[in-house]
DNA sequence: CTAAAATAGTGTTTAATGTACACTATTTTA
DNA sequence: TAAAATAGTGTACATTAAACACTATTTTAG
């Protein structure tokens, strides 16, 4: 309930206890094949020279993923793109300086070389594989992405996530490549093969692509039914731990 | 990132432009054997008379959670049960006074008729059927009802949550219904004895309940292994609607 | 006192799905 | 020209889900 029937008088005064609320947004996207996370390395105390998740505090006219998107932009100059909440994080010790309440989300990008800005806050801006993140990191920041991980690995299972990692046009097994680098785990490939096309989600191009053995076929994701709306594409049941 | 390293004085005035930070509970409860919530009925501008999800503003010295359980003990007097944070609601418009962030939690009460109480703040305080809900109802809030529903329905089917709203002893044919109450659908008898039963998280007892047919026996929630964690008890697997 | 109604609980059959893995296909490279 | 590399298909078996018929034990109505 946001009612407190605060006076005039109360609410003024209450100003000066508010905490500060911040959007940071935890950025995948896919390299060569391999995972990453976008991360900024800070350039004052606290956690001088520690690596961060990307955020910043919102402004008061902008909701709450519009100021996720702007941050996003702002960092890595991507727009229009898949972007979740994640949760919403608010201990009381998490920064130094004040008290801080972070809402936190995810967005998927499909990698581009040129996009990074290091923005005047931060010495440098770097993609991390999520295999193997810096020990630097600053706040809570492990914390929230070991989270984001977490949650982007349960919904692969159950979303059309994996898709926005990928270009426009992709073979079957490059799918399957993210499927298993989220996941980290082998999947069958005969079975991928049937599970995906049965799913009726892949539109068959004309286009092959060649490389060291048998060209592969490539496919686009359909965008046809309820353009916006995630389908669904559950690869496996058995996972318990659901974000 | 908590970071934009205002120095001092960019940061006290920035404290005129920071929004209020609230957190909101959606409390369930099976009231013979129907789900209901919890709402309270407002005094004051805006949406006098309407009704709200209970919460309030979080104290600088507590974390999100701390602040939800707060709340939910003052509004029902109960402490010590499962919450879980639902999504953070952050519109701009979404309250006509001030910029206002809702944090929202769900928790899961065992009935107890004697624990309601009414706040100052609020004219009345009252269980409302999620099959019969006011139409009247304040700020957002039926939003974030709808989508507190559909997280419970979601998560019941991957995980304990349900036994959060049964008494120690419960039979398996009231498990099975509460679970018919929240999916809103019918279950197999046969199927669900089996499934339950096969998943070995309930407990015999030598107690039975007494009604108008056979006397049927009473169960108990395992809690041995892994106290507090959540273990996994999937009902069914074709839902698309996760949360 | 007995049959019917009410509720509890078990078993069985069939269909659907998941899993493992062997096989075929088409290209480049040595 | 054979081997290696990659792509893609098929099939058999195991596991799980779904439907539904059956048995069991009590109260209630006559």
């Amino acid at each position: 309930m946001e009612d407190h029937d605060e006076t005039a008088t109360t609410y003024d005064a209450s100003r000066y206890d508010r905490p500060s609320v911040t959007v940071d947004v935890v950025i995948f996207t896919l390299i060569e094949r391999e995972l990453h996370v976008l991360l900024v390395q800070r350039k004052r105390w606290p956690y001088e020279g520690f690596w961060a998740i990307p955020g910043g505090f919102i402004n008061m006219d902008e909701s709450l993923e519009q100021a996720a998107r702007r941050e996003l932009e702002e960092e890595t100059g991507v727009r229009d793109l898949y972007m979740e909440q994640l949760f919403t994080f608010g201990d009381v010790g998490r920064d130094p300086r004040t008290r801080v309440i972070s809402v936190a989300y995810i967005a998927l990008v499909r990698f581009d070389a040129q996009h990074l800005r290091v923005s005047d806050e931060s010495h440098d801006v770097r993609w991390f594989p999520v295999s193997a993140l810096t020990r630097d990191i600053a706040f809570d920041h492990e914390q929230i992405l070991a989270y984001a991980i977490a949650r982007l690995r349960s919904k692969l299972e159950y979303t059309t996530l994996a898709f926005q990692l990928l270009p426009e046009l992709f073979s079957i097994l490059e799918l399957k490549h993210i499927y298993e680098q989220i996941l980290d785990e082998k999947l069958d490939k005969g079975n991928f093969y049937r599970k995906i096309k049965e799913a009726g989600l892949l539109e068959e191009t004309t286009h092959m692509r060649e490389g060291r053995g048998r060209p592969t076929r490539l496919w686009r994701f359909k965008r046809d039914r309820a353009s916006d709306k995630q389908f669904v594409f559950r690869w496996r049941e058995d996972r318990s731990d659901r974000a």
